[in-house]
RNA sequence: GCCAAUGUAGCUCAGUUGGUAGAGCAGCGCAUUCGUAAUGCGCAGGUCUGGGGUUCGAGUCCCCACAUUGGCUCCA
């Protein structure tokens, strides 16, 4: 059989061979590292004997796709270890995923991290006894009934749901088989490094109408150092959650009494907020903004025109009995659309006023589930950057450009331009009752919104169901300490609520016609950017941001009054300034000010005091030496003015 | 909401089989006036998240509530 590798040359190889055989003909070395196969572009088992000619990528723990076969086969033996453990557990799924696996089971008894500890014992084991991988397929119905023997309920309800036409493929290791598409690598011996990480519930094919089952999540490494050093850094990544270090640092704190999701902005973070809102307002009136102010909450009449009552309903605070027709029932705004929309019906419009930009530092308020808040990323009550535009179709390109450069331009300043990635959220066309429009409507707009994204270059996943309502998104994506990804910014395309609020222009043709609206926000929630901050900061905020600037220390009493007078002049030339006069050592003030993350510190003993100038120390370089107090307020104001976040 | 873990001084954490609550840091006082990441001594600080129960006795055991944290999106 001829076979031909990706640098495109090709070799003869005897009818039969499998990938394995064929790496170990090129190197031991490569045959040890190969974990799966790609032939033909498809995964496939490295020890599958291959017939015929095709094309053969080896793939290593290098490949996306071999570390998934890699991590398949450990998510197998955890299965494996836990029938051992426990043989009256249930097995759902257990895939692999991005930097690990996990398997969910059905249990009587919830796992502890006792038998964690027993199970990851159990998969060392298996890992010794060097169980090779088998493959076998099987007709539907005998499929069913050999699951339906070995009692796994959900293995036959899984394959129930396959196409009539599928293959239904099993994997055997040793005692163990499994209902599994494939590929694996070829023995349970490569799988040496697993770390379990923890349990947590999951619902049966991730509906809440199912029943929970308890997932295991885990992570395997080819090499020892490899699963150490992940480990280490999933440590080190935890010390820079915001919600750990945004309490130290005093930015914000949390009381039970108020309730869950409302935290309390203390003067730090108040500070950071107000920083970013002047600086957020500012650029957007730069760029032909104009700002409203609306109330926070409205009567259930102008929710039920937008939507919201019949879509949204659950996500709101009401205040009073919904049910009661004959009631004035008030609801806190979950969103800005329709009050903006109220200052558009202001007046008459005309094609004059397009593009028409609102803009407004708007908080709202959502009844999230309880399960969902976290620190300051998900909350209940939160203030974004929010704003709508009232546009003509032939504008609609040109300023959904103008929002994503808007959008593009406040990520880069902020220093996140490394760590977003663009979503195209698109409705979920089984699931309709979700949303508002016909299925007419939503194509148009999403075909439109495709279009646009394509013309303007931008690299984007698609995501089906992540739609609002009303109309497709695109959501500009972060990641947490956790790994978990959240919408730091969202620009949004509707052709539906002008029409339902009846805001029209009048075209040059004397006709009324329906602008096209666009939801959007700059740098979107403000506590949330707040705690993305703080992550990718560790705390040490860009000195334009940071609550204080500059903390000068006082060497002793003798240096008191200088030091207050260098306050003055630095807090009258603008910035953030405090002083440390305690009597305390100067390496303990250092230390303090240096925990506390300020970006400069004034060293001021009686040689500053003599001679006018400043010893200057800052939070990443240390000691910079004495230079005079104008140079040194050059040399801040040109960072600040720079926002530079080095 | 669901599955779990956690909740002791402002913060970080000890607290034995159920026997009357402890440390470090922070705070306050005194001494020290010091040159680039923690000066020493002393004082004060607690409805052990809240409520109920078991018990002669509960921080500890049980139940309920509240809050914090992780997961519930990755589909054989």
């Amino acid at each position: 059989m001829n076979i031909r590798f990706p640098d495109g040359s090709s070799h003869v190889f005897e009818d039969g061979m499998t990938a394995l055989d064929i790496a170990q003909t090129i190197s031991p070395r490569l045959a040890k590292a190969t974990l799966a196969a790609r032939i033909d572009g498809k995964r496939q088992d490295a020890f599958a004997p291959i017939h015929g000619d095709h094309d053969l990528q080896l793939l290593t723990f290098a490949d996306e796709d071999g570390r998934w076969a890699f991590r398949h086969t450990a998510a197998h033996m955890l299965a494996q270890a836990v029938k051992r453990i426990h043989p009256e557990a249930k097995l759902a799924i257990g895939p692999a995923i991005e930097n690990g696996f996990y398997y969910d089971f059905d249990t009587p008894e919830t796992f502890t991290p006792e038998d964690l500890d027993a199970i990851e014992k159990e998969m060392a084991k298996i890992a010794e006894e060097d169980n090779k991988l088998e493959r076998f397929e099987l007709p539907r119905d005998e499929a069913i009934a050999y699951v339906k023997e070995l009692g796994e309920d959900y293995k036959v309800e899984l394959i129930e749901d396959l196409p009539e036409d599928a293959v239904i493929s099993f994997y055997r290791q040793g005692d163990f088989v499994d209902l599994c598409a494939g590929p694996h690598v070829q023995s349970t011996a490569k799988v040496k490094n697993v770390k379990l990480m923890n349990v947590a519930g999951a619902y049966w094919r991730g509906s809440e109408k199912n029943k929970m089952l308890q997932r295991i999540y885990g992570t395997a490494f080819e090499k020892r150092n490899e699963l150490d050093e992940y480990v280490a850094r999933i440590e080190e990544a935890k010390k820079r959650d915001h919600n750990k270090l945004g309490r130290e640092l005093e930015l914000f704190t949390t009381v039970d009494i108020i309730g869950q999701g409302l935290p309390i902005l203390l003067p730090k973070g108040a500070r950071v907020i107000q920083l970013l809102q002047r600086f957020v307002e500012d650029e957007e009136q730069r760029r032909g903004y104009q700002l409203t102010k609306t109330p926070f909450m409205a009567k259930r009449d102008l929710y039920k025109i937008s939507g919201h009552w019949d879509h949204y309903r659950d996500g709101m605070f009401i205040m009073g009995d919904p049910d009661d027709e004959e009631a004035e029932v008030f609801a806190l705004r979950p969103m800005t659309c329709p009050f903006q929309f109220m200052a558009y019906l202001n007046r008459s419009r005309s094609y004059r006023d397009l593009p028409l930009r609102y803009n407004e530092t708007s908080t709202l308020f959502r009844n999230e589930s309880s399960g969902e808040m976290h620190g300051l990323i998900r909350v209940r009550q939160f203030t974004i950057s929010e704003g709508h535009l009232a546009v003509a179709p032939d504008q609609v390109e040109e300023e959904f450009k103008g929002c994503l450069d808007l959008a593009k331009f406040m990520i880069t300043t902020l220093g996140f331009e490394d760590d977003v990635s663009y979503r195209f959220s698109k409705w979920d066309e089984n699931n309709t009752e979700k949303y508002i429009g016909s299925k007419e409507s939503w194509e148009k707009t999403q075909d439109m919104m495709r279009t646009i994204l394509n013309d303007l270059g931008v690299v984007y996943t698609e995501a089906d169901g992540e739609a609002a309502f009303y109309g497709p998104k695109l959501d500009i994506q972060i990641r947490n300490v956790h790994g978990k990804e959240d919408t730091l910014i969202t620009i949004q395309i509707d052709f539906q609520l002008a029409e339902r609020f009846g805001m029209t222009y009048t075209d040059r043709d004397g006709e009324k016609k329906y602008p096209i609206v666009i939801h959007r926000t700059s740098i979107g929630c403000y506590e949330r950017t707040l705690a993305l901050l703080i992550e990718k900061y560790a705390g040490a905020l860009p000195t334009w941001i940071a609550p204080v600037q500059v903390k000068l220390l006082a060497m002793t009493d003798r240096t008191h009054e200088h030091t207050i007078h260098l306050q003055r002049l630095l807090e009258q030339a603008g910035f953030r300034v405090e002083s440390d006069l305690r009597n305390e050592k100067i390496g303990f003030k250092i230390r303090e000010a240096q925990v506390q993350k300020i970006p400069y510190m004034l060293i001021i003993g009686d040689k500053e005091a003599e001679s006018g100038a400043v010893a200057v120390r800052s939070r990443k370089g240390g000691d910079l030496g004495t230079m005079p107090f104008d140079e040194f307020i050059a040399k801040l104001r040109a960072e600040v003015d720079a926002r530079s976040h080095d």
